[in-house]
DNA sequence: TTTATAGTTTATTATATCAATCGACTATAT
DNA sequence: ATATAGTCGATTGATATAATAAACTATAAA
C-alpha cells in the first residue's frame, strides 16, 4: 500500500508552491532545494502537474512555476490521481478505473477493499493545500 | 496506493482455506483453481504464510494445506504485513518500520499520511477471515 | 519397500515500473 | 546578443514483481 516517490514529491512540491502563493514564482531549483527533490526528476513532475492544470510557468530569466489556482482549491486526492492513477488498492473497486473480476459475485474481499478505497479518498479529498500550508507555518513558528 | 498481487493472492488463498476450515486440507491445486491463482506462484505465497505461522501443511498423497488457527483469529492486516510489509503509505509514519525524514519538523503532510495509515490499519485489523468467509457463503446462496 | 503424490527449496527469468539522468531545444527578460 | 530557465524526448539504471523451472524430500498407499 505504498505511495510512489512521484506522488510524494508532487505533494511536497505543491505544498512548497502553496507556501509561496501570491508571492510570485519559484524556479525549479528553489523547490528542489527546499524540499530535497532531485531537480531533473522534479522537472517531469512539475510539467505533468502543469499539463493537468495545477501549475503555470514562465520561461526566461526570473522565470519559474506558480500555482494555477489558490491552494484551497487543490486537494491531495487529485494530485495523487494525476501522478499515480486511481486511489483504489485494487482495480475491482476503483471508481475512476473499474476492472471487472471473474470472481466478483462470490468475493467478499471486494467490500473490504472498497471500504479501504473510500477511507483513503475521504481523507485525501477533504485535505486541501491551504490547510497543509497553514499547518506548516504553525510548525515552523514553534 | 496499490495492493501487490502477492497481497491480493494471499488474502484470497486464506479466504479459500477459511471456507474449508474444519473440513480437512486442500492441496495447492485446489486453491489455485478455485481462486484463479498461478499454482507455482501460489506455492511461494503459501510457504511464506506457513513460515509465519498462519498455515500448516501435510506432505505426501492426500497432503495439502490448512489453517494453523481458526479464521476468526486471523485479520487481514497481519496477512498484508507478511506479504507487503508495513501498511503505511510512506515510511515516516510507519508504526512497524519508522524511518525519520530530514523535513519531519516542518512537514505537515506527515499528519495526513499518518491519518491514512491509521484508517487503513483500522479497517484491515477489524476484519477477520471468519467474517469474510461468512459473507462469501451468503453471496453464493443468492 | 517401491512408487506415486505432493510439499519444499533454491535459482532463475522475464517483465514492468519506477526513479532518475541527459542533451538538445525554445522562449524571454535584461 | 546572451544568459537564464522552462520544455521535450529519449534513455538509463535500479528495483520489485510476477512467474517459471528443476531438483529435492517426506509420506501414504499399493
Amino acid at each position: 500500500m505504498k505511495l510512489s516517490t512521484r506522488g510524494e514529491y508532487a505533494t511536497r512540491a505543491i505544498l512548497e508552491l502553496s507556501l509561496n502563493y501570491g508571492k510570485g514564482l519559484l524556479h525549479i531549483r528553489d523547490v528542489s532545494e527546499a524540499q530535497n527533490i532531485p531537480q531533473r526528476f522534479l522537472e517531469q513532475i512539475l510539467l505533468l502537474l502543469k499539463r493537468n492544470g495545477y501549475l503555470r510557468s514562465k520561461k526566461g530569466p526570473n522565470g519559474g512555476y506558480y500555482l494555477a489556482k489558490p491552494p484551497e482549491k487543490i486537494n491531495v486526492a487529485e494530485v495523487i490521481r494525476v501522478m499515480d492513477g486511481p486511489l483504489a488498492p485494487i482495480d475491482c473497486v476503483s471508481v475512476t478505473a473499474y476492472e471487472s473480476c471473474p470472481m466478483e459475485d462470490k468475493c467478499s474481499l471486494k467490500f473490504l477493499w472498497r471500504e479501504v478505497r473510500d477511507a483513503i479518498a475521504d481523507i485525501l479529498e477533504k485535505t486541501n493545500f491551504r490547510d497543509l500550508a497553514d499547518r506548516s507555518i504553525k510548525m515552523q513558528k514553534k
